[in-house]
DNA sequence: GTCAAATTCGAGTAACCACTCAATTTTTAT
DNA sequence: ATAAAAATTGAGTGGTTACTCGAATTTGAC
């Protein structure tokens, strides 16, 4: 409060009358460092978790010194939530689903697109866990994710059951929820022995169970 | 198997004519506080997983120096191997199920004992997905167990089938991984949503969809 | 070209990590 | 009681951690 200068930091390109502290923005090649950045810690984190992946690993990996790392993102906290963010953008977790294609189809065709990309699998599987431990700065992101994913799949579950297409005895809520689980615990499996474990089959033949024919 | 020096602990007393170094085994408290080190160092990487908690960490708990504890484990990967080796007895993992109860009412009895049982889902899913990290000491102890587990639903799942009593177009493998798989992600969703998931009735649902009663 | 903001980084900090070593204290078989 | 093994520990070892600070360099709007 004793000084009046400092608090005013919202750059407004009009309002550069008075004595401002006249920001200028990020420079041109500061949107592709934070990618590469953001690239680098998903391989980290991926590989060795949140815990285990430390900023100087990542620094490396971009070829920069810990410290540039730290101006783009001043904590390694900040850099997982950059990291998670980056991860719905790939496999456009939270978009809504193609009302063309089927809940089994949409389902089946993400968990053989997820198997292509490298590193989605054991990024989502090791932070996932990893957020449940003590405070974790993840934890927030996935619970509100599988908040979110049960209320999506069962509002499908429930169109499903109107046209009475859901198996006779099902519950649309725990089905949601189960089948969410199913496709975590897969990723777990195949992820520990991936010429074994058909994952797409998986989620296909539960499907299958659940929803009858149209 | 492999580390004979370390096996040695049977106390043979007729053997002492030559000139033995005369071993003379732990004493008398000795188990007593292998177990506290072990229930600690359970208690902590269930709540940091394992590279989150700390030798510290477990020593502090039990009340005694970190020099002490690694007197009992001589590395942090002896005591993890020697906490997993602890679940198994508490879960009775690799225990032969009861021939008198159905497979249906004896994963459901599991469930709904481990939901009692503080940390062992913790303990579970944190470092199994954390095992899948570089390097990590239990990656081993987690695909032997997952490799153990589908053969053996896959045992129950083919006696079933011959029997006629699994749903026609179910595939028995696909099915045993299935199983495990829904049971570790729904452990997952309860852990960060206890009071919203029904793990036993999840795994209920599903084994009344694949295996028709008798 | 000027000049301030954006970017970069070397050098620290204090804390923590798993683990070692040497020495002391406690137990227990004799 | 004695003596030797088992148990316990304080003090270190070298390493890593996330993060800070101050200063130098680079950029780009004017």
């Amino acid at each position: 409060m004793s000084t009046p200068s400092a608090a005013q930091s919202a750059a407004q390109p009009a309002a550069k009358s008075a004595a401002q502290p006249a920001r200028r923005g990020p420079y041109a090649k500061s949107r592709q460092r934070r990618e590469s950045i953001v690239a680098a810690a998903y391989a980290v984190f991926a590989a060795h978790g949140y815990r285990g992946g430390s900023l100087q690993d990542v620094a490396d990996k971009v070829g920069m010194s810990q410290t540039s790392l730290l101006h783009y993102f001043p904590s390694k906290r900040d850099l997982l939530l950059a990291v998670l963010h980056q991860r719905d953008t790939i496999t456009q977790d939270g978009t809504p689903r193609d009302p063309e294609q089927t809940l089994a189809d949409a389902v089946v065709r993400q968990a053989r697109f997820n198997e292509t990309v490298p590193g989605v699998i054991e990024l989502y599987t090791v932070l996932c866990a990893e957020s449940v431990t003590d405070n974790h700065p993840g934890l927030e992101y996935f619970t509100e994710r599988y908040e979110r994913l049960r209320r999506s799949y069962l509002r499908a579950f429930t169109a499903l059951a109107d046209e009475g297409r859901l198996r006779p005895g099902v519950d649309p809520g725990r089905a949601a929820a189960s089948l969410i689980a199913l496709w975590d615990g897969i990723q777990t499996q195949w992820l520990m022995a991936p010429e074994r474990i058909d994952m797409a089959g998986c989620l296909r033949d539960y499907l299958d169970l659940v929803v009858l024919p149209a």
